[in-house]
DNA sequence: GTTCCTTGTTGCC
DNA sequence: ATCCGACGTATTCGG
DNA sequence: CCGAATACGTCGGATGGCAACAAGGAAC
């Protein structure tokens, strides 16, 4: 038996939607979910909808007649677990019958504990992720190439639910869900994953990039990197492998250089070979690879598996890749499966010439459940009323406590960039703006660093100059210069 | 009423 | 995005 | 040969920087 809750917001959203669409009563509204449910229902037995947070938190709190914020305060502090268990205790009644929104990871202790006394469910993320895959992969793998909800639920309602593949087909301007990939740690792991399959590998394009080049007069040119075909001639391609679909999209589409190109691939098996591919990509101001099977298990089909797909970056391999080491100078209060812990931390290097600390990112990830408990109980003894008046952070990051500085972290990180609001290395690079991470993770305490030994703001700075995508950057304003000379 | 600035929200990676 | 942990299933191991 | 241990894949939910946009408030 299963619960799904929607928040007010969530609710609101389909409302609006069912509105638009059915033209229906804003109360109807969740008898249709309910219709629409109830056909899936032989899939998914027993859905239920319920509702989310906030609203528990109003019966709540007019069942212990505390106000809102005392309850908001409590579940700060104890969690949802928290809350319910308070809840349980006291005046259960009046919320008897009522749903009750948690975490995934507590659902389980929930209903062990408390039986059938409350209902306990599952909040908004899961909620749309069921929904999603109830109307998506209903039936399995064939309901989606065409995830709009626009067209599914009114299909669902009015047609048998095995028919929905034969009214909602895959439709030019109705994207799919991507195609995603794993991440890999080396050039081995992606031969012994794939050994007996024929793969190829593709530069890793990072399409934002190609945008976020300064706002200086450059006038930006887009390039359309090509690297899949789905839809062709009106027919869907996703079930093709992927030799055929690159193949119609070679003979298919023309490159004009610099608009539309197919993305950079190449075929081999050879270890040194994809290595070096994988050095040549980065120096093209790519992320990395992208592996793909051409035959086996190489069809477009995300209900199957969408992770299908292996990714081989820079920073995913050990010992290489941008690593700092940085000192904690904040904490945030965490929330969820963090409660009563620090959720993340306020990083910040070294500025040698004006001994002070700049803020340079905040983690929030690659803790170890163990890592997050000690931390917890080792910055306890080092919290301070107020910064030390040589730390340099941006109003937006502000800790909810302040640490001494006394620990190193080691992190890594994929790049770096300029940043509007972290103060690391500060007019050394730029002459506002600093430095700040992309994808910062936890790696170690490196505690035979004292702080002042953290990576200093010049390293920050030399650190963003010496990256390929800075260099290149700086080796063509050198060439256009020297065109502009003669 | 306009304009500007700050702050919060969302979506992308 | 990255990462961790829980869970369920597939595969391998050992008696 | 079967049960136990291990490996693997998926999912959920913590958290990151930043650009674009929205909303609200202050100054003019």
């Amino acid at each position: 038996m299963s619960f799904y809750f929607f928040r007010l917001k969530t609710t609101e959203i389909l409302c609006n939607f069912f509105r638009s669409a059915i033209v229906l009563k804003p109360d109807d509204l969740l008898h249709c979910v309910y219709m629409c449910l109830n056909k899936l229902a032989p899939a998914y037995e027993g859905i239920e909808l319920g509702i989310g947070e906030t609203v528990l938190m109003k019966a709540i709190a007019q069942a212990t007649g505390r106000s809102m914020d005392k309850i908001k305060a409590d579940a700060q502090e104890k969690g949802d677990l928290g809350i319910v268990a308070e809840v349980m205790s006291k005046k259960i009644d009046k919320i008897k019958g009522m749903f009750v929104a948690c975490r995934h990871s507590e659902a389980r202790y929930l209903i062990r504990s408390l039986g059938g006394k409350l209902r306990i469910g599952l909040a908004e993320q899961t909620v749309l992720t069921a929904l999603g895959n109830a109307v998506f992969l209903t039936p399995p793998g064939q309901g989606d190439e065409c995830p709009n909800y626009g067209a599914i639920i009114p299909t669902i309602l009015k047609e048998p639910l095995e028919d929905l593949p034969k009214h909602c087909k895959l439709t030019p301007g109705i994207p799919l869900k991507p195609m995603l990939a794993h991440p890999t740690k080396g050039v081995s792991e992606v031969l012994k994953r794939f050994e007996n399959a024929k793969f190829t590998c593709e530069y890793k394009y990072d399409g934002e990039r190609a945008q976020d080049a300064d706002a200086s007069d450059i006038k930006v040119q887009v390039c359309v990197y090509a690297f899949d075909l789905l839809y062709l001639n009106g027919k869907s391609l996703v079930k093709e492998p992927f030799q055929t679909r690159r193949d119609l999209l070679r003979s298919s589409f023309e490159e004009i250089e610099g608009e539309f190109v197919f993305a950079k691939s190449m075929i081999s098996a050879d270890i040194e070979e994809i290595g070096e591919f994988l050095e040549e990509s980065i120096k093209g101001n790519c992320e990395g690879l992208m592996v793909k099977t051409l035959d086996i298990d190489a069809t477009y089909e995300i209900a199957k598996r969408s992770h299908n797909w292996l990714k081989l970056k820079k920073d995913y391999l050990e010992g290489v890749g941008d690593t700092l080491d940085v000192v904690v100078i904040g904490g945030y209060i965490g929330t969820g499966k963090r409660t009563g812990r620090y959720g993340g931390f306020l990083l910040a290097c070294y500025d040698e010439e004006n001994e002070e600390f700049q803020s340079i990112c905040k983690i929030g990830t690659g803790f170890k459940d163990d890592d997050l408990e000690k931390h917890a109980t080792f910055f306890k003894q080092h919290i301070i009323d107020k910064p030390k008046p040589y730390y340099r952070w941006d109003n937006s990051h502000e800790p909810d406590h302040w640490f001494d500085a006394v620990q190193v972290w080691e992190i890594k990180c994929a790049d770096l960039s300029i940043s509007p609001t972290h103060r690391a290395a500060a007019g050394l690079v730029d002459e506002e703006k600093g430095i700040s991470l992309r994808f910062p993770r936890f790696l170690r305490i490196r505690d035979d660093k004292k702080p002042e030994e953290a990576t200093s703001a010049a390293q920050v700075a030399e650190m963003y100059r010496n990256q390929s995508q800075i260099q290149n950057q700086l080796k063509q304003e050198g060439e256009k210069e020297e065109e502009d000379f003669y």
